[in-house]
DNA sequence: CATGAATGAGGTTTCATTCAT
DNA sequence: AATGAATGAAACCTCATTCAT
């Protein structure tokens, strides 16, 4: 095992851990166990099991921005740009169903602290970006930008949500038309 | 302090805390004394922290289940009765945040059992029915109920937030109407 | 259920529950629940859970001393005596198997107060003086009283052992007869 | 303090208050600050209470048949035999009283697992050799081999006790050859 | 006499973290 | 960099006992 294997270990059975069992149900004697590596390596590389949580927290963030961002411009109008973030965000879910997990549990949990969550947002600017554009060419409601994020980044989870409860729709191509339009309707301008 | 406070003084002390500290972040020696009750009395209610939690998350449920259906009835068409929910869960933003914070905090937290989540969902089969009887009446979109619920609670708590970070806007009625009808446009049938 | 009877019912699930769990693995709730007692009910009729386990023993020595003194007048010399008491107690064992389970326990256990121990050994003083006679008409060793004491009280304990791996024995009167007379050996003058 | 050292110094500190104050009367925090160790520290080498009495139990059994067993070999007949046994456990009284409480205390304890009992019961097969030799030879009684064993092992035991409450008596040549014979009466063909 | 809700000290066990190797 | 034995504070929970009814 490499050195840097090692971290990329104990990130990962951390990951697997606090998705099943909670962040104090799962003990760090557990993580380093299920990483194959020594506890005092686990405090070698993490000083504390939060700060684990937290690096965690925004190793996820990365991975999904660059998912999401991934292909984004190459699309051309608002629409079929959000469609672009929408379709990924779903194919996001059917690969990384325990990403998603983790962020329904910690989203709102004070394990994750106030700095990491705005050091997370940044990762999401983007977005922003994509909303003003919106709203410059007609095609977005006249609401406030980040009243228009919290409804896009809302519905997402809510779709993440619908999905993680039934796998078995998420290939049918008629609901996932039929959900982002519901989505796109209620952010664009009638 | 007569007997049956006891349980709700623990309760009480509980939901401050849980939300404030998380479920393992709050001793239930912590609960007890902000409940001014002895450790014991706790455990004579609630036979573990489990329990307690989860007879919480019920308790919580069921306030809230008759929050939203308070003038129900006197509501006429879909809309109407969307906008009444809408409204009531509004005003509970406004009153008992806490209780929105600790269904942020536990709503996918391992800490609730499986058994307690679907006693829970009984109490709002009634937001079924709102739905069903919208979808017969051709004024709701034509997709799955769980769906439109899951976006029903989830532009619940995007309004929340945005009030949250903007605490003037929640009085006027012109946001409000805005935001209403975007959340609207998203589920009624064009 | 007539009130005397209560003490008795708590006496009797104290047994049980002592023989079966120990004394500290024993909680005063579950012997009260067993009696079908309310705990104050316990309380009201022992002091203390140490009263009531010291109770219980006297209680026992005395049932013991009542079973081992039937018919014992009527016997002629020593070994006639001693045969009395020996198959009493092996009737004993065949009926109250938990009473004989106590006193295995607790027998040595701190938790019998040394003034509770002299007093049950009181109600033992005729076996002294069954021992002390027999002395006394060279029927027996000259060997300390409460070394034979000893002796005859282990061999019992022995009997019942063997018995307990052995139920199919215990209505074999050859097989009785030679284990009396290995014990009487050890104990009869030659 | 060498790293084998304190689980030695935990089982004997274990031992010490287990047998002055019982299995539950000790609390694991006492035996720690006994031994002289953190409380994680014997919970790193007993994952439990219950693993630490029955691991002391085993260690105790092992410690007694290397004590039984030293010169057995060189003895010749059965009676010298098991003269070298009695023997041998009464030297055991005299050195090690901490031990034989152990037994008396927990002998019958539920807190030793049926386990722990038969795996130490492994360790006394030798005896069972000594008493079918003793057989063939003629010079012990022709009673069942078990019940031979139940009576060699309740009278060492007696001995024990008896020698435990009068330690006056134990360096009396005298006494200790007439209850040695007694006790070979007992199991002796005539 | 009888009840059982209430108490809070104290028990066992867990676990994040350290540090000598 | 890597290890894992050692630590001890703190957590959850039990339970003998009391007392107002």
């Amino acid at each position: 095992m490499q050195t840097s294997d090692k971290r990329t270990h104990i990130l990962e059975a951390a990951l697997d851990l606090f998705t099943e069992l909670g962040f104090h149900g799962t003990s760090t004697a557990a993580i380093a166990k299920k990483a194959d590596v020594a506890v005092g390596t686990l405090f070698h590389y993490f000083a504390t099991k939060e700060d684990l949580i937290n690096a965690l927290y925004l190793e996820i963030k990365i991975r999904m921005r660059s998912r999401l961002t991934a292909g984004l411009d190459r699309a051309g109008n608002t629409e079929e740009r959000f469609g672009c973030l929408w379709t990924s965000s779903v194919r996001w879910i059917q690969e990384k169903p325990r990403e998603i997990q983790f962020f329904r549990l910690f989203g709102a949990s004070p394990n994750i602290s106030q700095a990491t969550r705005e050091q997370g947002m940044q990762h999401f600017a983007f977005i922003f970006d994509v909303i003003e554009q919106g709203k410059k060419q007609g095609m977005l409601k006249d609401l406030p930008t980040d009243l228009l994020m919290e409804f896009m980044m809302s519905s997402l989870s809510s779709t993440q949500s619908y999905f993680f409860e039934h796998p078995d729709h998420i290939h049918d191509p008629d609901v996932k038309r039929r959900i982002f339009e519901a989505i796109w309707d209620m952010i664009r301008k009638k």
